[in-house]
DNA sequence: AGGGATTATTGAAACGTTTCAACCACAATC
DNA sequence: GATTGTGGTTGAAACGTTTCAATAATCCCT
């Protein structure tokens, strides 16, 4: 491999007039300049990135941790995040939480190989988080609550998510509505029952839940609850499901048992996610505002990056998006 | 930012010392062990990767670099590659090719940024990926033909595919085909048209396309080549698609327009991307072994990370799913 | 008590860059 | 002709690690 040394060799000059001429430092005379570029294409020279990272302190890029590289994640965040850092001329890499305390994740959020980094991962601990802030680094965590000199909040308005899921069923004549949730110690699974049940209670309807219904935010765990449900008899009249993965594993569920959608229950999911609006019926869901979600994630650590000390906590707005999984009853 | 050179100090010892302290080497006694890591936990001591890096002249991790982190690439490849980078004790870390010549892509694959690197996207030059050969720096290409010393090329039998779609057509009494086709320059794209036209000429059957139907192997491409079939008066009775997403844009302009698939027109398409078993007919089409493909790119790196040469290409074979949006006539 | 063998510790070099400060040659100024 | 200036070049230090080779400390045998 070559390094700049020997571009510098064959050049015949030092190699600080080399690095300064790969540069294209206005120091060096175009002649000297020309008989370094010459070199360095000869001998196929390459940077070595680490070291001018190294050197510079600086890796111009910044990090974008998932819970999982392959899952259904949000790509329309990414793509939020993408845009703004591409447009600030930085780099991003995206690297998975798979692994624990031995995961990308971490080396990325420990290493100072990225210059910032947004947390998008469930699955990691605040504990790593809170272990990886220092100076000048900014984090931005996306749907928790973290506090810390350097760490950013961005969440969505689960809450008020969950009202307008459970209002609408409400408004649409529903009286018998079952939430069903995801993981317990999920935040996010909290305050979207939370605002489910402050629905409910402005209209002074008391939620007594007859059965413990959470499993896991995904297909499976909205498969088997749906079972659940259907086994106990008496089938409520909508659903409130945590998540657009439970509800599609819920609806599969109720049509396999020959049950429809929304004739026979009425279904509602949160988050929007793209597939919903292929499924047959199209989903009635909560959209979260995930490109937004995003862009203003990297802006904020280009925000921080630049000495503004932003805000610490930010909540975006979500939205009702009706479809055809719901009826009035 | 504590370096390794305070915590030597606070604790007392030579920077050796402390560097071999915490790689927990056996050479270091216990009891300056933990006086070297008590300091360095006392400093919150992280170490810089970069200088590892450098130094060792190795990172560990892998490179996967696709068209666009926010596509819906495949995330079946992603989990193939991801189980055997990180099973290999590996980091794999995901960047986009978006941004051309000054893209991160380009960035990793020319700065010594990772230990090798897995190409998916078809917006990166040839030209840039042979630049960056360098001994001992494997590269695997997916959907490419590109032969260098250090490149391995691993793609899909889109021939094959292309004609397991059309055959399944001809089979079910389709007469009046059409190829809605991607790109023209898109390799892709004219291998699956190549076996499409293989089965058409097997059973004898000149195809003439009245028009020339390619668009981008987007819905909107679908989409419009779809309406502008529709405008040309007599209706084809199926239609092959270059790939899904095309598929589920051309399925939606028939059914905005009063048709339905599959029985005024059979729909299928290529890939099985996830979304379309969701769909509305669920979408018959030629599958990918994606997970395969990217489990089997990610071993070839390690194997050559290991000194084996392995065989320079490998094609993966394609299969035929069937799902309602074909109809026999 | 002396000498070899073992174990612990350390100084210094190296990885490949960038950049400061010094230097040089030469022209311009008074 | 001495000073000042200028554009081009360079040596050396620095970034934060790891690791070799050398030294220092400890131990065990006779």
């Amino acid at each position: 491999m070559a390094t700049i040394k020997d571009v510098a060799k064959l050049a015949g000059v030092a190699v600080s007039t080399a690095s300064y001429a790969l540069n294209n430092s206005s120091k060096i005379s175009p002649g000297t300049k020309r008989k370094v570029i010459d070199a360095a294409v000869q001998l196929n020279y390459q940077k070595n990135g680490l070291a001018r990272d190294l050197k510079l302190n600086k890796t111009q890029t910044i990090g974008l941790i998932l819970s999982d590289l392959s899952g259904p994640f949000y790509s329309e965040l990414i793509k939020g995040v993408q845009e703004v850092t591409l447009s600030n001329e930085y780099d991003l890499i995206a690297c998975s939480s798979l692994g624990g305390y031995s995961s990308t994740a971490v080396k990325f959020l420990k290493e100072k190989r990225v210059d910032g980094v947004i947390v998008l991962a469930a699955n990691i601990d605040d504990l790593i988080i809170m272990e990886s802030v220092r100076e000048d680094f900014p984090i931005v965590v996306l749907d928790r609550e973290l506090t810390a000199n350097s760490i950013i909040n961005v969440s969505v308005d689960n809450i008020h998510g969950g009202y307008l899921a459970a209002k609408h069923l409400l408004d649409a004549g529903h009286q018998d509505i079952l939430f069903v949730g995801g993981p317990p110690n999920s935040r996010d699974n909290q305050l979207r029952y939370q605002g489910f049940l402050n629905a409910l209670t402005e209209r002074e309807i008391h939620y007594t839940p007859k059965w413990n219904l959470e499993g896991k935010f995904t297909r499976e765990g909205g498969y088997y609850t749906a079972k659940m449900i259907m086994m106990q008899g008496k089938l409520p009249s909508a659903i409130f499901c945590a998540n657009d993965e439970m509800a599609i594993g819920a609806v599969q569920a109720f049509q396999e048992s020959g049950l429809q959608v929304p004739f026979d229950i009425s279904v509602v999911g949160f988050d929007d996610i793209e597939i919903v609006q292929y499924m047959n019926p199209p989903l009635t869901t909560v959209k979260q505002p995930k490109y937004e979600m995003g862009s203003l994630a990297a802006h904020l650590i280009f925000q921080a990056l630049n000495g503004d000390i932003p805000t610490r906590e930010y909540v975006l707005p979500t939205e009702l998006i009706v479809r055809n999984s719901t009826i009035s009853k």
